[in-house]
DNA sequence: GATGAATGAGCCTTCATTCAT
DNA sequence: GATGAATGAAGGCTCATTCAT
């Protein structure tokens, strides 16, 4: 309970890499900014969790400033990474492709507490903070832009006449609301009823393709 | 300069009845909470926004936390303040009904910087302090009951078929996403822009009620 | 031996004036830089002298840097202040000033050990902060000019030859030479001893007003 | 490329041998406490100084203290060996002897920034700990025993009056207070003037011997 | 020898809280 | 009510020191 990285009872090997001594920070500076907060995100309790000493982060991160920005590149690119392996794998069709971006949203890495609390927390700091915008907002212009470019395709291959960047919109702040949700309520449904609501919406736009249980399958 | 008939209400008060003063400490905490963030939102940045001696502000409130919670208070009670009386003034018919909670989340008093922000600093929070849900939780299934209540409504009106709690799920989803899009995007749309994306998305669901543009014309 | 600041042993009197907390809290530092240096002058032991808590010396400071510069101003403003009233209260004769200067700065209050110390941890210092010059270096300047201006006054009303720069220099070394022995020294010399020296200085610049036992009487 | 008769000269060396490691490191040390002060010193910036790793610092001091100490002990040494060496060079006449001493402070070696300002920032220091006393008594007591022995030479070849103690405590701490007047005036003056400054408290002292411009000519 | 990862004591600073005035 | 002096816990950070490689 108190030490989530898996850190041997004992010391903790000097064998690890910088890199890997990097990612397990991150990792403890993850599950802290979830379960704790932001405002409550302190380096003794990131290195209690890493079984470290305090010190130990700056010398790898010089700043705590610098450790939450590192972590943010972390998370972004891990978002974008498994984005864009999903992607890679789907096939041609638009509808593929947009099957494949929904799921990667719920995919068991990027759809995790640890994550998706992380993500909240910077969202709700990134007025304040100019950490978020300009460390993110070039990555979520891409995803925007990638998933404009599927509904696009969307129209161009199968007749459909929703406006593009409103759909894209849609399905994305559809994704992010129930993400939301899944953290705010008081009794929160669970991923497989976000998921169906998901595809609600993308059903009620492209209804040949899509319904509350996911992509219709060929035969329709 | 001085009114000997009535007080004068142009000078600054120098005492505040207790209810003003809090109200007034309150206003400060929020929009402390929007543009410093919740970490960096000390009780003498409040203070010095309210014009006042941080003394003053636990002699009001007692502690930091309860200032916080009351801030939640306040702002989830404007909030349904604010959606209550929309839905007093809308027609019976449940379109109408639906119409008016749909404008209510964009009316000026919820839908400025320091609510929204706010809003958004406490979600970010949410997990790690029971605070927020516990003070917000039952608000928010009130909030989400009565927009099921009118979805269901719009079904045995009007003869839709779509399921009244997941319509009234992407409803609200909607809105919180264009919401939190508001604060988390590079270059944000505008609030127009946000209601367009909310509308159409209530236009897939009733599609013979509304449009990107809002409500259809009763000639339709 | 712990707190020579002279604090009750009980609570410190909340009755001290601002300007008198602040002057306790100089003098605390004084003795603090006078009795461990600068490198260890900390602000933990700083307060514990005052018998204060530190985050009291903040509250009054705000920073250590800015309690290290209002100590060296109170420094330098206590040595003017010291040689200035020695002027004053002097007769109109060259000699009699240049007397006065010479015996003002072996006057208690400003040859003690915490005030010569600290002298010398700040000239210890001079270097590599930009703090001593900026803030003494004008002092300085003033009283280098005044210490000319009295030589040139020997030469000019009793024929001396020697080069009033040179021989305000000479007596200003000496003195800080004898106060920087009485430290470094492992068997240093008394005040006594050290003010002979000076005067010894001062007598072979000009032999008929001084000698190693001070002003020579008006007999001689 | 390598030379197999003789160890190659030029080559940046690799390996130093371990008394020359010391000295690098020391020299780092001189040239840190100078710019940097004595209570921004630190092993990091030493070995950064000397090229090498904070590690090796300690393989071959084992202690921060121990190695402000040997840098002390090296300071003093040097000081020592170059005022010996002045004085073995010099011939026999006690006037040729004072004069080589005082040449001898004003020597590039000596008398170079790194070594003002590093005996200045230990005397800072002096008071409060005990180990420049400790350290340098022994050698500034040889140091100070010499002078005097030279002074009272004057007396006994030249029939000069003045007690040798205070001649040789004069000279001495004219030396010292030029070197400190060139740390800590706003405007300095250049080693020539200091120079000057020196042997013009020489020629008070020993007029038929010492002016302003140094010794005076076999002539007189 | 040499490097640099790792530790932990101690520092400056922030800030919620208390309390005398 | 209101102010601001005073306290002390806790946080970020520096740095001497240890030690595995």
């Amino acid at each position: 309970m108190t030490n989530p990285v898996s850190a041997p009872p004992t010391r903790p090997p000097r064998t690890l890499s910088r890199d890997e001594r990097r990612v397990q920070l991150i990792e403890a500076t993850l599950s802290t900014i979830a379960e704790c907060g932001f405002s409550r995100t302190t380096l003794t309790e990131v290195a209690r969790r890493a079984g470290l000493s305090h010190g130990l982060v700056l010398f790898h991160f010089e700043t705590k400033e610098k450790l939450l920005v590192e972590t943010l590149d972390y998370l972004s690119d891990e978002y974008k990474a498994n984005w864009k392996a999903a992607l890679d794998s789907a096939g041609p069709a638009p509808e593929e492709r947009l099957a494949a971006l929904v799921e990667a949203d719920f995919s068991p890495q990027v759809c995790q507490p640890s994550r998706v609390n992380a993500w909240s927390a910077y969202w709700g700091e990134s007025q304040s903070r100019p950490l978020y915008l300009s460390h993110c907002g070039a990555n979520d212009e891409l995803y925007i832009r990638t998933l404009e470019d599927v509904c696009a395709a969307m129209n161009t291959a199968h007749g459909y006449k929703i406006e593009a960047t409103r759909a894209a919109r849609l399905i994305r702040i559809t994704i992010e609301g129930t993400w939301l949700e899944m953290m705010t309520l008081l009794n929160p449904y669970d991923q497989h009823e976000a998921k169906t609501t998901v595809w609600t919406c993308a059903g009620l736009l492209y209804p040949r393709h899509f319904g509350p249980d996911g992509p219709l399958r060929p035969a329709a």
